[in-house]
DNA sequence: TCACAATAGTTAAGTTACTTAATTAAGCGG
DNA sequence: CCGCTTAATTAAGTAACTTAACTATTGTGA
């Protein structure tokens, strides 16, 4: 296979992948109804996203949007939602009262973890079928893109 | 770099890249204009991988909608849209007159060419920065994420 | 051969996840 | 203190999907 037919492949799967992750899975909506949250919850990559940004410490809502590559104003949407659920909440930049520090809520900690593992079980259950060369150039390639797009 | 840290990246990566694929670009629209469309053409990624898929002659609008991942309502319109440009005609089967099938408006064929060249450019540009078992390896795991999202 | 189920495409209606523009509030430099 | 910038939100609109319902065919088995 030539390398231009890997790029039209790549071409062809790239939006495949991008409406499928934007899709809750089935497992997802049981683990929601498990963890006793209201069964209309509704969290897409964007809601993902920003649990999983947020793993590492508490971040303003203009770090999310940047980290998961959206609007501010689609960030205030999603933490909305997210705070609806209960899963984070808001509070005051001590030093600077511009800005809004999102966090876990402490007892959500886990639950978050628990739906943010189902994502990254999915991409497991094929990272770990590759070799450790693989899922580097695999990794290394969606930087080069991201980093491409962004020119 | 461990397993788990690359699969954090993944799955924080590939929904921007998803994202960023759904936005035309600006190289995009001036190629419209000097093709002479009508400069409101927005074609997404739904419009270029269906001419991509189109590129190997005559699909139904079935065939369409599943190489590209959408549902058949969706794959309408984007045919829709890509007749109202005068880019693709559809025309019966001549076996069965309940499946419409669809090809490029012949004329339409080195413009259609240009358009979806545009966006093949942008990932060959990465691809040739990659080495061959690299680049099998991207296309492999790519392959890999959309297997299993199909389970 | 004829009723009936299955298939291909389209139409209709609704939803979701975004976008940009405008607004509010706060910090910052002359 | 006044204007400029930045952070977040609100408001309004849009694009790209979805499911459900409908139309027009085609195959099928009693």
């Amino acid at each position: 296979m030539g390398r231009q037919e890997i790029v039209d492949e790549i071409l062809m799967l790239l939006p495949v992948l991008g409406r499928e992750l934007g899709r809750p899975s089935a497992g997802e909506l049981e683990e929601i109804v498990r963890c006793g949250l209201p069964v209309d919850v509704q969290l897409s990559t964007g809601h993902i996203q920003a649990l999983i940004a947020l793993s590492r410490g508490p971040r303003s809502v203009g770090e999310l949007a940047e980290a998961v590559g959206v609007s501010r104003p689609a960030m205030t949407q999603i933490l909305d939602r997210l705070e609806g659920h209960g899963m984070v909440r808001r509070r005051p930049h001590p030093g600077d009262r511009r800005v809004v520090l999102v966090e876990y809520v402490p007892v959500m900690r886990e639950v978050a973890a628990r739906l943010v593992n189902r994502r990254r079980a999915w991409i497991s259950r094929v990272v770990d079928r590759m070799s450790e060369e693989e899922a580097r150039a695999f990794l290394k390639g969606l930087k080069m893109l991201v980093a491409a797009s962004e020119e």
